[in-house]
DNA sequence: CACACCATGACGGGCGTG
DNA sequence: CACGCCCGTCATGGTGTG
């Protein structure tokens, strides 16, 4: 029934409309209702204190009669106007329902120890450290969290009516799931805990699976937002899950299907240039529909459950997987969550060579028969070492021009592992760092000199966009915004989004880059310089540090971001990390988290003005 | 000598595929 | 089930600098 709105390809793109907001408060699709919610008091959080109050304060006494917090008033006001009485009253109903569904007094004991709250703390510590106050945003959350004003509610009395009729364990499987965890996860937890389980230790349990596993942050939250809005809806929703899991369970085919994305076979997303089996249409969820428009990164093969997060957090937009070996002479398997048109995409020209020989035709004369390689594998942060390939041509030395078939096993093992090349007879060696730069799209030199060490060069590289794969997919942009846009580039790295919009010719009018290394900051700015680039660069070192104010500065002095790129670290996903692959939680990898907190508060600010 | 910076090499396992 | 892949981390030693 909205399908115009959603499906039709933003054939009519016309973002800035006013009413926008009440589309997006009255017809709440997902679990962004309640993240925008978060958002918003960030945004309104300067000025609930001092003009929330004063101006429409009848307004105000008037839902403190009902029983409501002030904190939500400000809220509900604040994202519905002070004229439509009636949607702020919808808000204040559906926040109430968030509250009480997210805190029942069971799981507090979970709650002070779940993940979520750990790093809540460490974030708030780590504001402190860095003397900044900017830590408005994580208040907002704890206090959404630890201040439930259920006294002021009280609802769920249907459960009891609808399931008294429900065998025992189903019964409290539906009220494991009422409190906001999955189907799966309370199965799981009551197969474990056995038939007699109280709900109180299978609550425990899925805190511990939860903890173990640590995956999911904000998982207790993350179920009530989906599709409700009132204490009945959300119950019937429930029961349907039911259902739907029941008949899955008796099919047998639960355990693959539900879980996790999967992906595609071959890699190639919507479409790759040189294939003619392209995409051109998908249905985009409402809440993902922009402004801005986003583009989020990361690596595909990661820990199972990571990506389903991912895209449940960006508005359930079902993430793109393409491996840039159908651009480039090198693997690369990413994931990219966007919400931009598929149509009518084109790629850089030239296109880049796509085998091995192509790209580095000096290889070519001392390249064996018997490697028969065309592409080359991921590149990454390290190379491979000075004695390996040593070690190499040793072994080979010793047998000519057939070496046996173990040796050429041997070898062949080695140069996947590491993308050796061979330069030489019996001579392999890892990619200098302007092949890499090649090979990624960078222009020659693009990493080299200003400072930065080797090493440090191949890691910059190692972390960065294939700039053609990137490229395709935002070409869109370049019909919708002629006179070049204004882009927030969160974990700009050396520039892949920045250099990947240049190539496209489409001008680039502010930016405003967010890079923790300097290194990387010095890498874009001397690009910046040297392509004589009209617009403005703005960098920050720290994301945690982008708040609501600072974005609204940004957003005030020149209209709004048009686009919101970031790849987030991979350090806790990729394959490679022998020592820390954790998963979304990790360390670095969950700064995904303020990709989302970031694209969040924009995309509230955006469609309020 | 203390310190910062840089290069080097040893270190498996999860997960998808055929 | 065997195989192949993977935006990495850490300790250590060398080198340069004051």
């Amino acid at each position: 029934m909205d399908a115009n709105a959603s499906g039709e390809e933003y054939e009519n793109i016309d973002w800035n409309t006013d009413d926008e907001l009440e589309i997006q408060n009255i017809a709440p699709s997902s679990h962004a209702t309640l993240a925008s919610l978060n958002a918003q008091t960030v945004v309104s959080n300067g000025e609930a204190s001092s003009s929330a109050g004063p101006s429409n304060s009848n307004l105000f006494q008037h839902f403190l009669g009902m029983g409501f917090s002030e904190q939500l008033i400000a809220k509900a006001i604040k994202e519905n106007g002070e004229a439509n009485t009636e949607s702020i009253l919808e808000s204040l109903l559906t926040y109430s329902v968030l509250e009480v569904e997210d805190s029942p007094d069971e799981l507090n004991s979970c709650h002070l120890n779940s993940p979520q709250q750990q790093q809540q703390q460490q974030q708030q510590q780590s504001c402190v450290e860095n003397g900044e106050l900017s830590s408005d945003y994580d208040e907002s959350v704890c206090d959404d969290l630890s201040e439930s004003d259920d006294s002021s509610w009280s609802g769920g009395s249907e459960v009891a009516n609808n399931t008294s009729s429900l065998p025992k364990h189903e019964k409290s499987l539906l009220s494991l799931a009422n409190m906001g965890y999955s189907i799966e996860e309370a199965s799981a937890a009551m197969e474990r805990c056995g038939p007699e389980a109280s709900i109180v230790e299978l609550t425990d349990f899925i805190c511990a699976a939860q903890m173990a596993k640590t995956e999911a942050v904000f998982f207790e939250d993350e179920k009530p937002k989906l599709p409700l809005r009132v204490n009945g809806d959300f119950k019937k929703r429930k029961l349907y899950d039911l259902e739907i899991w029941k008949t899955k369970k008796r099919k047998g085919i639960l355990s693959e299907e539900d879980e996790g994305l999967r992906l595609p076979n071959p890699m190639i997303g919507f479409g790759v240039p040189t294939d003619t089996h392209v995409i051109t249409h998908r249905v985009l969820p409402d809440a993902a529909i922009g402004p801005p428009f986003f583009y989020y990164e990361n690596v595909a093969l990661a820990p199972k459950g990571v990506w389903d997060t991912i895209s449940r957090f960006l508005y359930d937009v079902e993430p793109e997987f393409v491996d840039s070996k159908y651009f480039c002479a090198a693997a690369r398997k990413r994931g990219y969550v966007h919400n931009l048109p598929i149509k009518n995409r084109f790629p850089l020209l030239p296109l880049p060579p796509r085998t091995v020989n192509d790209a580095l035709p000096l290889t070519k004369r001392w390249w064996p028969e018997w490697d028969k390689r065309t592409k080359l594998n991921c590149l990454q942060t390290v190379i491979g070492s000075a004695k390996l390939t040593d070690r190499i041509r040793k072994a080979l030395e010793k047998w000519g021009d057939n070496p046996p078939v173990h040796v050429q096993k041997f070898v062949l093992e080695q140069c996947r592992k590491w993308n050796l090349v061979w330069v030489g007879k019996n001579k392999v060696a890892p990619l200098e760092p302007d092949e890499v730069e090649m090979l990624l799209g960078f222009p020659r030199n693009h990493t080299r000199g200003g400072g930065i060490s080797r090493t440090d060069r191949y890691k910059s590289l190692g972390n960065s966009f294939q700039v053609d794969t990137v490229a395709y997919h935002l070409s869109v942009l370049k019909d919708i915004f002629p006179n070049g846009i204004n882009m927030l580039s969160l974990f700009s790295g050396i520039g892949g989004a920045e250099v990947a919009l240049h190539r496209l010719g489409i001008p680039l009018k502010n930016v405003v880059s967010v890079e923790i290394s300097e290194a990387n900051r010095d890498i874009v700015r001397s690009w910046w310089e040297q392509t004589n680039q009209k617009g403005n660069l703005i960098h920050l070192a720290d994301v945690q540090q982008l708040n609501g104010d600072r974005l609204e500065q940004f957003m005030g002095s020149f209209g709004g971001f048009d686009l919101i790129v970031g790849g987030s670290p991979c350090n806790n996903l990729a394959g490679s990390n022998r020592v820390s692959r954790d998963g979304l939680e990790g360390e670095h990898s969950s700064l995904f988290y303020d990709y989302f907190r970031i694209l969040d508060i924009v995309k509230c600010i955006m469609n309020n003005k």
